[in-house]
DNA sequence: GTAGAAGTTGACATCAATGTCAGGTTCAAG
DNA sequence: CTTGAACCTGACATTGATGTCAACTTCTAC
């Protein structure tokens, strides 16, 4: 498929999947005119890409890790070096620290909404909250 | 307490502190020479402000949030109003987003981590994480 | 072959919290 | 009073993925 179509599947700007393949992080076959065509499996890998970089990943992190994960249909084409494992310890650690940091955060909004519901709300989703 | 003891007790920096007072997120009284004096309820808030900078949302919203929340002591010094209440939940919902790519991507980590970490290895860590 | 949609590269802009530095002032302990 | 640590303001830099625009080329349907 071409940029186009790959961008509006995906959710990713075609902006965005230029810059991914500037970073190693996103192959394309040429046209001989230049253009850019994609295998069906590329919707899966920036799907991924993107859900790494809302992780806090950066581009570099995200290309040693791509070829170890494993593929809808199979093995990894890499394992990960200790080195990079001591690297994804690092990140998984801190991604576990943002989750619970989140989830305080959401109690505190859920907590705002309600105390704003109090009083009168046939709202069924802020019913739906309470505890 | 002045603020570098804030600065160190809270965790975030002179600078970020200072911003936080530009953003109208932090008061302080000022000593006749112009030095912050800060009380210790904003330990706390230093600490809620910066949860919540780490769930995505910005000064603006986090100004009008503060008020509505209830301090440790207490009830919340505001009502948030319709208008709030609605951008909170929309914040609410890209947190709930948030949480669930995260926890993916953490999923993720792991398994390679523990791919990588298959073969051999008496990591108690590693270890812990298998499922 | 032609028109218009879609693609290309390159450059520059953006966002927003935070880092950093300079030059000056204030505070507190001795 | 002195001295050094701590603080003040203001300015400029950073970060890195993404937006945007310009000028040009390629693709595709007719």
């Amino acid at each position: 498929m071409r940029i186009g179509e790959l961008a509006r599947r995906s959710g990713v700007s075609e902006r965005s999947l230029r810059y991914y393949e500037t970073q190693g992080l996103l192959q394309s076959e040429r046209t001989s005119g230049g253009h850019r065509h994609y295998a069906e499996s590329a919707v899966d890998r920036v799907i991924r890409i993107q859900t790494l970089y809302a992780a806090g990943l950066n581009s570099k992190k995200i290309a040693k890790l791509l070829p170890c994960m494993r593929d809808a249909d199979g093995r990894p084409n890499e394992i990960a070096t200790p080195t990079l494992v001591n690297e994804l310890t690092t990140e998984r650690d801190r991604i576990d620290r943002m989750i619970t940091d989140l989830l305080r955060s959401r109690d505190v909004l859920d907590e705002v909404i309600d105390t704003a519901a109090d009083g009168a709300t046939t709202d069924p989703a802020s019913l739906a909250r309470r505890r």
